[in-house]
DNA sequence: AACAGCCAACCAACGAGTTGGTTGGACTGC
DNA sequence: GCAGTCCAACCAACTCGTTGGTTGGCTGTT
């Protein structure tokens, strides 16, 4: 958003930059970038369809702000938390099945911009920040509790890991692995799982049987 | 298909269709659905436009059919196997891996045809009968090898669990966490991860912090 | 006047799907 | 051997709705 005016003296109305931004999340989020039409973002926003190009640039600018915002919107609602990882991945785990847009937002932008994001936005660089800063928290966490050390898994991947687990839970709650044949879910069962998922992950215990030897 | 024709005389050359279908899924796998353009197809293909409404009927026709091809190649090239999920993780993780491809169209199937296959293709209930399958085959391993028997997740959400974690973990070294702020990643450790991931999930270990006591 | 916003029309390009006509191999009956 | 037929496949042009993006003119507010 290059110009963002104040809002017009219409009370009880949301300014129309973010009544556009409302309806491209949902329109995005629908039909992804390249199914998007334009004109029913505008018509979705009740607003006029000079007015994203305006403020917004364009098409794919639209689509990269939003979902940057999005992005950010997470990161602010489900603040991480070393010392409680089962509890952290439940949390992510319910910010995203309660957010079902917001989940197909992020899949639509990673299959259609590879490259991430076109706009110098802060998001690319603080995102990447945020989690040398959470791996960070992690290990200071295991230094004050001692019995959170995998003597296998550095803190790095333990994260990796357990956001693995969050993100492939969410993605199996919504229906992706329908085409590979998982029927019915609850998504309190799948919860729990993730919790327990996560707690096994996190906490010394068997090896892996066959496999090649895990290095220091 | 519907009336595949024989080949032409025309040796060391794939058949139209299956240069069709070959062209289609490396389109679709980049542009996806809404993004893929029948001519680029056709073009790809080295074979005539027509020819793709002569035998698949459509571009969203062929989409269902290209996907639900490689699914079931999936299927036969990674066999299940209920007696070591540590190892039918990491070949699966292998496999989608090495097929960026297969991932991408799986994704973007999921994402761009909600309802599933439209064409009555026998892969839809193929895929549900083989997870059912799956299940049965893990509960009758788990009842030869008690030691496999959780006391905590029955069968049937063990299978799920799995396949997140494989899931989560294939989207992870594909980049779809960059966006949340992963950075340098190697296959050989997340493949690790996984076996090492999965053996903690089904084997007997330290409960969830505020559940039950685990029994004998 | 400056500015946010709306409306309506417009444009040029694109793209799915179609059609008419052509080529060349293979098979048939004579 | 040869006309007749069938069929896969190619080519090129065409239809026609769609769509990203633009422009000019109008209204109301500050």
């Amino acid at each position: 958003m290059r110009g963002v005016p104040s809002p017009r003296a219409d009370v009880g109305r949301a300014s129309t930059p973010e009544r556009i931004v409302e309806a491209a999340a949902a329109e995005f989020a629908r039909y992804g970038l390249a199914g998007a039409r334009v004109d029913r973002i505008a018509e979705r926003a009740e607003a006029n369809k000079q007015r994203i190009y305006a403020y917004f640039g364009g098409k794919e600018a639209l689509f990269d702000q939003v979902v940057a915002a999005r992005i950010l919107d997470l990161m602010d609602a489900v603040p991480f938390e070393a010392d409680d990882l089962p509890g952290y991945a439940a949390r992510l785990f319910d910010f995203a099945v309660g957010r079902p847009d917001f989940v197909r937002l992020v899949l639509w932008h990673s299959l259609e911009r590879p490259g991430g994001f076109s706009t110098p936005d802060q998001s690319a660089a603080s995102s990447t920040a945020s989690s040398t800063a959470k791996i960070g928290a992690l290990r200071e966490a295991q230094s004050r509790q001692p019995e959170l050390v995998d003597p296998v898994v550095p803190a790095d991947r333990l994260l990796g890991q357990v956001l693995a687990t969050v993100l492939g839970s969410v993605l199996t709650v919504g229906g992706l692995l329908s085409a590979l044949g998982e029927p019915e879910i609850d998504v309190d069962e799948v919860r729990a799982d993730v919790r327990h998922s996560v707690t096994r992950i996190i906490a010394p215990g068997p090896e892996p049987a066959p496999g090649p030897a895990p290095r220091a």
